[in-house]
DNA sequence: GGTACAGTTCACCAAATGGTTAACAGTTTG
DNA sequence: CAAACTGTTAACCATTTGGTGAACTGTACC
């Protein structure tokens, strides 16, 4: 769901988990030692980037290993690149248009 | 800020609005209706998007017309594009990997 | 078995969010 | 000028969010 997903990435400290994690697995007290927060926070946030399929978390033993999802974030991308479209297309529209005017 | 950008864009409504506004400028009274619920509600919602940049408005008369601003929205597209691109490339890494193992 | 470790869940809190209705400000029009 | 219209602001409310410290669950290790 395109909802859950700008939902997930709305906040800075989850976005810099996804940059975070575009370099590669982590676990959670590696991703934890980066932010000012608390574990429990962070634990929170991992929380709502999971459920919105933005990451997938494997347990191993008692460390949890995270990494990112990337067809859930497509999905959000491919939005924003076709309201892109849109706009562009539009706006060469208005170009064009301004262009004719003046020539 | 990139950071606003995705909050604006965070809830469904506003979203909407978003696509809305893409086939062209509108009055707010033209898109409140496109919504069930009450126009001091949507005036929140085009304030939160007119200050993260993502549309403008003119006034005219008693009516405001609201047109998107795209640059804005390309900040948070580029975000997204250049996270992909990251993922990408790493998947890319990872099937070579398995591709020359196979091979 | 006991202790250290990784991580989550619980109980709580303050602030932000999203909604409402009522009142307001400015503009148009009879 | 008065009434109608467009939109915002104000005051309020319930819910969600994001954070905390303390307690808990499960694993590793001596």
């Amino acid at each position: 769901m395109v909802n859950s997903l700008f939902r997930a990435l709305s906040h800075p400290i989850r976005r810099e988990i996804v940059e975070r994690l575009a370099a590669g697995p982590a676990t959670v007290g590696e991703v934890s030692g980066d932010f000012a927060v608390s574990k429990p926070a962070i634990s929170k946030h991992l929380k709502v980037l999971e459920e919105s399929g933005v990451l997938s978390r494997v347990i191993d033993g008692r460390t949890h290993v995270l990494s990112l999802e990337t067809e859930a974030l497509a999905e959000a991308t491919e939005w924003m690149v076709r309201q892109r479209a849109i706009w562009t297309r539009l706006f060469d529209v208005v170009e064009d248009h301004l262009r004719e005017e003046q020539g």
